[in-house]
DNA sequence: TATATTAATATCGATTGTCGATATCGATTT
DNA sequence: AAATCGATATCGACAATCGATATTAATATA
């Protein structure tokens, strides 16, 4: 598609959240992308992990679970002022280009129609 | 800001939604994007207009107004569908990583704490 | 009718990012 | 020790980003 420009971003902000909610590896989070509509593969989203590590948004550790060597990332303070920043730009974002009603608002008086 | 890299799709949802709304000219733009925070530079912001019209989301027209000539760019058929797209995963984005009260959503039993 | 001014748009070159394909790694199994 | 398997890393061609700078065309001024 000629839109998946549009989208590089909101992959990097998916990232940071769930890295803040538990450590996050490599070949999980292409699943998790997948889960959300976006499919890439393994040679764009690790470049996009050491992108954001030596960025110091990301910090990682090598650990070996259940006999597989996965290197966890973790997000960092860094990272965590990105993503709060992050939030006020989706919010600002979601406010201004979709119709309230679609972002769960039930306050009928302030819709807008478009 | 390391940041900024997280936005630049952003930039393009908000180019495609101005364009749908009415038609809009590069530097009016420059104005209306810093307002929402994001501040860049005429050599950034005219190649993504081209490329964008090369994509086929924008076509654009040549007119003078008040003794200016400026090239003002409406949203195709084609940048309908994309920005169509763009608002799906932007609610997709914003109900994941923001709260739910943050998003105007007066449900106070679905709230989630953080 | 030259020339200065101005808003707007376009281009340039260095740097950085993207992407699919392919290679490598290291722990486990056979 | 060879094969397997999940996971991670690298490669090279291509595309995008960016600030700085140049160009454009309409108007104002001389």
């Amino acid at each position: 598609m000629v839109w998946r420009a549009l989208f590089r971003g909101f992959i990097q902000v998916h990232i940071l959240h769930h890295a803040r909610e538990h450590p996050v590896y490599g070949s999980w989070l292409i699943d998790e992308l997948a889960r959300h509509g976006y499919t890439l593969s393994p040679g764009t989203l690790y470049p996009i992990l050491h992108r954001m590590e030596e960025d110091g948004l990301l910090s990682s550790t090598h650990q070996v679970i259940d006999g597989k060597r996965r290197r966890y990332y973790t997000i960092t303070s860094a990272g965590e002022q990105a993503l709060k920043e992050a939030r006020r730009q989706a919010i600002e974002l979601a406010k201004e280009i979709v119709p309230a009603q679609d972002l769960g608002n039930c306050d009928t008086d302030t819709q807008e129609k478009q």
